[in-house]
DNA sequence: CTCAATGACATTCCCTCCCC
DNA sequence: GGGGAGGGAATGTCATTGAG
């Protein structure tokens, strides 16, 4: 990365999308776990993504643009009017909408990892509807996460909305090339549902290669087994209206009561699903 | 037939960030 | 600082269903 010029040299590591920082830097040389935390700003001369021009950072210290923003940035980071902190700090540092989107990913790890799971973000996947990568038996899977929210007509049942945003337009239904897999949690975080991409196109909940729906959405009733066997007490007891639940979704329940703490299930699913080489 | 529970959507709301 | 955009959650709507 440094190529031995006596060019003031930074490291530079990007943060989340909705992060406070843009990207945190740190000079060549400098060990300690302490950053400077940037904004940047775009301009015109760079294409669209902001960001990215930092590399010339990195590839072309010579030239005279990005180079005096690298010296900049080191007279910065050695002014203490700049606050530093450790690089966790600075990429925790998120809006609160963007926290909640982290809420399932945080939900899954620890049984991600009794699992033996590898959880991994990858900056290319940002903006896109895939969530977390997650590496398992040598098979790379595209994960989609969602929380469920309780359905306020339907005590007891949670329901996880599948709609995705097409820029200015209507949200529309996810593609099946979109993810491999679709990981919902509920709040109470002690339930979770793992559906591979291939149900979710045969339930006709996202678009697959030979269908393409127009409506904007669709959307997963998720029973747990106390909702569940609520329901068929309710259903047989033949209470007023003929709907009955469809318990489909409980084929992909993981539950991490149960005795293995949900490990199996996890790795059953796995197995069945297609991955992304 | 009538009624209401259900579930699949559709719409609104809300928060944050961006940019002028 | 405020208006607009965007993303996601919360709430609303309505066709369907089957018992009474």
């Amino acid at each position: 990365m440094c190529d031995g010029s006596s060019e003031a040299m930074v490291e530079v590591q990007r943060t989340w999308e909705g992060a406070h920082a843009d990207v945190a830097v740190r000079p060549l040389g400098v060990d300690e776990d302490l950053w400077l935390p940037v904004q940047v700003k775009s301009c015109k001369e760079q294409n669209s993504n902001g960001c990215w021009h930092f590399n010339w950072v990195h590839k072309y210290p010579g030239m005279p643009g990005p180079a005096s923003l690298a010296h900049k940035l080191l007279l910065a980071y050695e002014d203490t009017f700049f606050a530093k902190d450790s690089l966790d700090n600075i990429i925790l540092q998120r809006s609160e909408t963007s926290q909640k989107g982290e809420a399932s990913i945080a939900a899954w790890a620890p049984l991600l990892s009794a699992a033996g799971v590898e959880v991994h973000q990858e900056l290319i996947y940002e903006m896109t509807p895939v969530d977390a990568i997650w590496w398992w038996n040598g098979k790379r899977f595209l994960i989609q996460h969602k929380t469920a929210i309780l359905h306020h007509v339907n005590n007891g049942s949670h329901l996880v909305i599948l709609q995705k945003s097409a820029g200015n337009k209507a949200t529309q239904l996810y593609d099946e090339a979109d993810f491999d897999l679709l990981a919902a949690s509920l709040p109470e975080n002690h339930h979770f549902y793992l559906f591979p991409m291939a149900v979710l196109v045969q339930r006709r909940l996202v678009n697959g290669h030979r269908e393409r729906r127009q409506c904007t959405g669709s959307a997963v009733m998720l029973w747990t087994r106390e909702a569940e066997a609520m329901q068929r007490l309710k259903e047989a007891k033949r209470c007023r209206g003929g709907g009955r639940a469809d318990f489909w979704a409980n084929e992909y329940l993981i539950d991490t009561h149960a005795a293995d703490g949900g490990v199996g299930r996890l790795h059953a699913i796995l197995e069945s699903a297609g991955y992304s080489t």
